[in-house]
RNA sequence: GCCGCAAUAGCUCAGUCGGUAGAGCAUUUCAUUCGUAACGAAAAGGUCGUGGGUUCGAGUCCCACUCGCGGCUCCA
């Protein structure tokens, strides 16, 4: 019987049924036959070793390709637990999948104790079984002979999980002597996999269940080609050089003191003068929109959060109350801004025409997070948001979320973040009962979410029951240095509070009717957002945010005088500026200010002098010629301009 | 909070078998006064994260704590 397979370009070829992919692709070429890892039919994740019985759509996917890569890393996970059963009789496997880059095994180690020590041992064990050549085998099971395999085997973790699925749906994988539960998709046989790199040895707890038994997580990866193994970890030793914990420590930016505490910033003075650029960056943007700023005190009265419903939820975890000499009376530092700004709606009468009311707080909150979640600037208890709350009417929702995502867009664009993931939380619509709110309020926030996205044109993901409990939300998220992904802007429709807070207004009809809130932080926090951009731009800021922008170097001291005389023309303007004075060569002045990463160098000497001119050297970019100084300030100006405006 | 790993000069790091601590860069001083990515010489700089323990003797071995790193869990 011969069968259509349709490709993606629409053309149809006929095979005999029970073809497999990897004939197909040898049928259309051998070299293509030996870049190929993995297909998909009809849209389902597909062996090439797997036959196909009917008409069918067909994809290969080759290393480029995302799925490609996954089959590579899947199978590689299975080729470490190989290893691992090898060199550590007795280990019990969890689960082993791909990720993002390379893959991880979660075993129970059982007696044995697992060090980065033992990684070249394992590498070593899982070349030597790639160079076997051994083929991946695909097997139906039923589910009671699953249970009586991996039971035999001692293989509790496995069991748990096949107990959990469905009878005539239970596959497992084989090469060489080793059998997993999967559903694969795997490449055919284990030849390509040519370099390894365990990478990490980490804890997991069984099932993402803290309560459950820990597991030790081994991460590792794998290429097709020794050369690009080499250059993975090139990539990453670069990675490591634009960490923002390096750099905020070399530019002098920020600091952490263990007298302080864990997890609270320092902000040094040149790290305080560019939050503050940034501050004032936003505030004129919000001002424009119609903000009104608004300050709080960093305490509140505990009845204040008990009152917010956060007591109940975080209160446990939380800095606990501070107490006065007054008996009884407690206070919480404030870990959020919200219910403060609530008061200040309160703390007027307010009507339909006020609305909507945009508050908006640079505001200091803080958080007991758990101690191994502290992270650098990215995770710390001690933070500033960019906060607002808008009060609204539910019918004006749509509107104000255009507006914050204008904001936003316009924040980002003038940063650089062009790589940003956007992703709209929506409540779980199998269980309405967890959430605060009318269904028909939910139902139109949502809307006004998707809605809004789709008129901005913004790819955002959409994930059901990620929304909070109180609201759904459209963060946005952008990844560091080594990829791991950190959410910054943040927009977040609220039910909750009002309702709490009791919060109301008059309407054009002479009636009291509730506000509906949305929380909105652009950068999510200064800190946070601080870090994430030092990763980004690896320490070269646009120029109207650095915080030094050009350093003027004398040739010898002899022309250290005209230098601080150019120095003061151009903080005349408001440029920063300063001065490399020292006795030291040109050459050395040069290298020193280019490594701080500073991106104009001015240098002066008797020519310049003479002429009440500036020789220009531009980072990165070398000598720009000379100019008079006020050529030079005007070039500065309208680099600033051009950046913040667009 | 959990698992694993680490902590030595301002920074990056070496320190063997337990025997009184070392380099490069930065800093200071001297010399030099220089034209587009490192001139030279010298000096200074450390209770080896903190507290206990083992030992004749601890940077080194053991325990606890603190801080940090990689994950996990969490993230109002």
């Amino acid at each position: 019987m011969m069968i259509n397979i349709t490709f993606p370009d629409k053309s149809v070829k006929q095979f005999e049924a029970g073809v497999t992919p990897l004939e197909i692709a040898r049928s259309i070429s051998p070299r293509l036959a030996d870049d190929v890892l993995a297909a998909s039919i009809n849209g389902e994740e597909w062996d090439l070793s797997r036959p196909v019985n009917g008409d069918a759509e067909l994809k290969l996917f080759k290393w480029d390709d995302p799925e490609g890569k996954h089959a590579f890393w899947h199978s590689s996970a299975h080729l470490l637990a190989e290893a691992l059963q090898i060199l550590y009789p007795g280990v019990k496997f969890g689960i082993g999948p791909a990720i993002e880059s390379g893959f991880y095994y979660d075993i129970d180690p059982g007696q044995h104790q697992l060090t980065s020590d033992d990684f070249k041992k394992i590498e070593d064990k899982m070349l030597e079984l790639a160079r076997n050549k051994e083929d991946i085998v695909r097997a139906d099971i039923s589910k009671a002979d699953a249970l009586k395999l991996f039971g035999d085997r001692g293989e509790e973790y496995k069991c748990e999980l096949i107990s959990e699925l469905e009878d005539g749906h239970i596959t497992t994988y084989t090469q060489g002597c080793f059998t997993d539960l999967c559903r694969g998709p795997h490449i055919p046989n284990t030849a390509p996999i040519k370099a390894v790199k365990i990478t990490s040895l980490a804890g997991a707890y069984w099932r993402g269940d803290e309560k459950r038994n820990q597991l030790v997580r081994v991460y590792g990866i794998t290429f097709p080609k020794k050369k690009m193994l080499d250059d993975y970890l090139a990539l990453l030793e670069e990675a490591k050089k634009r960490d923002h914990r390096k750099l905020g420590k070399e530019m002098e930016l920020f600091a952490f003191s263990q007298n302080v505490g864990a997890g609270l910033p320092l902000w040094l003075p040149k790290g305080a003068a560019l939050r503050d650029r940034l501050e004032q960056f936003l505030r004129k943007i919000q001002k424009r929109y119609g903000y009104l700023q608004v300050i709080t005190p960093h305490i509140g009265n505990k009845a204040l959060y008990v009152t917010s419903g956060h007591y109940a939820k975080y209160g446990k975890d939380s800095f606990q109350p501070i107490h006065t000499p007054q008996e009884g009376e407690e206070y919480l530092l404030k870990p959020m801004n919200c219910p403060h700004h609530c008061e200040i709606f309160r703390a007027l009468p307010r009507s339909y025409r006020d609305l909507p009311l945009r508050l908006a707080e640079f505001g200091t909150v803080y958080r007991y997070e758990q101690s191994g979640e502290l992270h650098g600037l990215t995770r710390v208890r001690g933070f500033t948001q960019d906060d607002a709350h808008i009060y609204c009417a539910p019918d004006q929702i749509k509107d104000e979320f255009l507006k914050v995502m204008d904001i936003i867009f316009y924040i980002f664009k003038a940063l650089k973040f062009d790589n940003f993931e956007a992703q709209i939380s929506l409540r779980d619509p199998e269980h309405k009962e967890k959430y605060i709110g009318s269904d028909e309020n939910w139902h139109l926030a949502e809307q006004a979410i998707i809605e809004a996205c789709a008129e901005k044109g913004l790819n955002a993901r959409t994930e059901l029951g990620e929304a909070a409990f109180y609201g759904p939300k459209l963060d946005f998220m952008v990844k560091d240095a080594i990829g791991r992904r950190w959410q910054l802007g943040t927009i977040q429709v609220d039910y909750n509070l009002p309702e709490r807070f009791q919060l109301e207004y008059t309407g054009a009809d002479n009636q009291k009717h509730r506000p509906v809130m949305i929380h909105r932080a652009p950068f999510g926090s200064m800190e946070r957002f601080v870090a994430v951009l030092l990763e980004h731009t690896a320490g070269k800021f646009p120029l109207w945010l650095t915080p030094e922008q050009a350093v003027v170097l004398p040739i010898s001291e002899k022309f250290n005088d005209y230098a601080h005389q150019v120095a003061a023309a151009l903080e005349e303007q408001d440029f920063r500026v300063e001065v490399d004075d020292r006795n030291e060569k040109i050459g050395r002045k040069i290298r020193d200010n280019e490594l701080k990463r500073i991106p104009y160098l001015v240098i002066v000497g008797e020519k310049e002098q003479e002429a009440g001119e500036v020789s220009v050297r531009k980072q990165g970019e070398g000598d720009q010629g000379s100019m008079k100084i006020a050529n030079f300030a005007r070039l500065l100006a309208e680099e600033v301009k051009k950046s913040i405006n667009q």
